[in-house]
DNA sequence: CCTATACGTACC
DNA sequence: GTACGTATAGGC
């Protein structure tokens, strides 16, 4: 018997070797084993079998584990999620495991269970009841003996998920994510397999966890980028469910607040069942305009004015900074709004070198002069104000009022919990705080939440800059009760966006926002993958990979695009097809990835634009 | 003429 | 990914 052998190498290629008599019976698809490799031992998985010898090939030197820690059909799905993703199918296979760990497998696979084909049911299910109706799927998937995987997009989610899950189904999931130690991971793993446990709650690094007979997949969050893995294989956990549940059977269930557009848009084309779960009450939304407001402040006197009221009320107050990581836009002194592409309109990112203005979606390169008609000079202006600069203000303007504040830096090691406790308890009556606080919603004490400006997310350089603002906004908006008031303070107080959370029409979000990208032919209706390149002559490498992507693969590409200093991005725009194309064109410079002047990663179906 | 480094290739 | 081969430059 031959037995083919993907490892964590970025080949396309499995390799060969041959199985030793003493192991015949031994070794099957979905195996981990060590394999003779440029002469050292090597972990590589078995993906399928052949009846045949090669007396030239290398023999495997032993199976690692008694039993395969994948069944054949989640080695298709990670074959299947390879492709799309562009990735190689042994990093797949091998980065889905666990971290090799002391201790092998106990022996003995339960019979394998009937795989059905197809999804049985897919759902995409936002409000404020999409919790319960997790729980109540997975109560239910467990009741008819079936297996549940529920995918969040953070280990903190995920343990909150173990928490109610435990509580509500009656069993301990098996929690699966990468702060949990190799040896435990791999014991909840075996368990998975050997059908001693059906539930696994975990995040992105879990997506092919070995659920016995699927009954129910849930994707929580699943407009998050972080179910997307930030470096090669970048493989989104959304897609590996979804394949999944095409191959296992089951149901598929995603849940958001606010759902990606790509999601929106395939239950609008009837893949899935778009479930609304109405809670009644909508906080009342202010929106404050901040053109012409003095620049030196972060909060304008009516949003002053409400948070002292509120405080006097004895309520507490929230004030958020969306810092999502800004690229450097040259906001106008005079209008606050950044310049942005005339034929993209995304916010154009100021380069130092050549004191240009460049856009990171169609490569648009202008000089940074002429900023703005409406004002005379330019003037760079970082975006929005630190969380301190926010804390040292309101110390300032309410006086005796508890304040404290809890962002990335604050929260270092065990002053995150502190803090949180301490808001929960109403120690603290005003908190300013990154993304990080918004999860201390929903708290009925709260009356007032402002996001300091909304601008931080309008204005990335990203064409998903308006969704991710409305998915912040409209998260926030649901997590407060009817009787607290939202505050967006915001230089386009007009934009559809915000407009959508104001008058909770999520509908007229989606429609719009689905209208501009159809115009301008991006996803959800088109699809996209961007070329990252870095190396000393990152642009000649850049330019030539992308006059190659134009004439060989035939596809529409911008740029390439400065990314800070030696990086550089192309962007090719594409149908369903796009991963072949790509492949097929860039295939031959495999192993090649050393090209004269730097190396290059593709990312297919970008979540982030940088 | 020999050793140091650079890039391209193949890995079973 | 990375060990290894061959091409290439630099050193004596």
């Amino acid at each position: 018997m031959i037995a083919r052998v993907v490892f964590d190498l970025p080949v396309e290629r499995a390799f060969s070797y041959r199985v030793p008599t003493a192991l015949a019976g031994r070794i099957g698809p979905g195996q981990r084993v060590l394999a003779p490799f440029r002469g050292r031992p090597r972990l590589g998985v078995v993906v399928g079998m052949e009846p045949a010898d090669d007396p030239a090939l290398a023999s495997l030197d032993r199976a690692r584990d008694p039993i395969a820690a994948l069944s054949p059909v989640l080695l298709e799905v990670a074959q299947a999620v390879a492709r799309e993703a562009c990735a190689a199918w042994g990093q797949v296979v091998l980065r889905s495991l666990p971290p090799e760990a002391r201790g092998g497998a106990p022996d003995g696979l339960p019979e394998a269970s009937r795989v059905s084909s197809g999804i049985a049911r897919a759902r995409l299910v936002v409000g404020r009841e999409r919790e319960r109706l997790i729980e109540e799927g997975a109560a239910e998937a467990l009741g008819a003996g079936r297996g549940v995987l529920v995918l969040a997009p953070e280990i903190e989610l995920a343990k909150a998920w173990v928490r109610r899950l435990r509580v509500r189904c009656g069993v301990e999931p098996v929690l699966l994510h990468g702060a949990v130690p190799p040896a435990r991971r791999w014991e909840g793993w075996w368990a998975l397999r050997q059908g001693r446990a059906r539930l696994a709650v975990g995040t992105r690094s879990a997506c092919l966890a070995p659920i016995p007979a699927p009954g129910l997949t849930v994707v929580v969050d699943e407009h998050d980028p972080a179910h997307k893995a930030p470096a090669a294989p970048r493989v989104h956990a959304r897609e590996v469910a979804r394949a999944r549940a095409a191959r296992e059977g089951g149901d598929l269930l995603l849940t958001s607040a606010a759902p990606s557009l790509e999601s929106w848009y395939r239950a609008r084309a009837g893949e899935a069942e778009l479930e609304e779960t109405k809670g009644d009450g909508w906080p009342t939304i202010e929106r404050v305009d901040l053109r012409g407001a003095p620049r030196d402040r972060c909060l304008a006197p009516p949003l002053r004015a409400a948070i002292a009221r509120t405080l006097g009320e004895g309520r507490q107050v929230l004030l958020l900074l969306n810092r999502l990581g800004f690229g450097a836009a040259l906001r106008c002194r005079e209008c606050g709004a950044v310049r942005r592409c005339p034929a993209c309109r995304i916010a154009l990112t100021y380069h130092l070198e050549g004191r240009r203005l460049h856009c990171h979606l169609c490569g648009l390169s202008t000089p940074a002069r002429s900023l703005c008609p409406r004002c005379r000079g330019r003037r760079l202006e970082g975006l929005g104000w630190g969380t301190e600069r926010v804390e040292a203000e309101a110390r300032e303007a309410f006086p005796g009022v508890a304040v404290a504040r809890l962002d990335g830096e604050s929260a270092r090691g065990r002053r995150g919990p502190a803090i949180r406790r301490a808001f929960q308890a109403g120690a603290i009556r005003l908190l300013v705080g990154t993304q990080m606080a918004a999860r201390l919603l929903p708290h009925p004490e709260v009356g007032l939440c402002a996001v300091v400006s909304a601008d931080a997310t309008l204005d990335l350089p990203d064409f998903r800059a308006g969704e991710r603002t409305f998915q912040l906004l409209w998260g926030l908006a649901e997590a407060l009760g009817p009787d607290a008031s939202l505050w967006i303070q915001s230089h386009y107080p007009e934009h559809y966006a915000l407009e959508a959370v104001a008058r909770r029409h999520a509908e007229a979000f989606y429609e719009t926002e689905l209208a501009f990208r159809e115009e301008l032919d991006l996803p959800p209706r088109r699809r996209l993958a961007r070329l990252l390149v870095r190396g000393p002559d990152g642009a000649g490498l850049a330019a030539s990979l992308g006059a190659r992507l134009r004439t060989d693969a035939g596809l529409a590409v911008y740029g390439p695009t400065p990314l800070g200093d030696r990086r550089w991005q192309l962007l090719a725009k594409g149908g369903a097809t796009l991963p072949d194309a790509l492949g097929a064109c860039l295939e031959p410079l495999r192993g090649r990835h050393r090209l004269v002047g730097g190396r290059w990663e593709l990312d297919v179906d970008p979540v982030e634009l940088g």
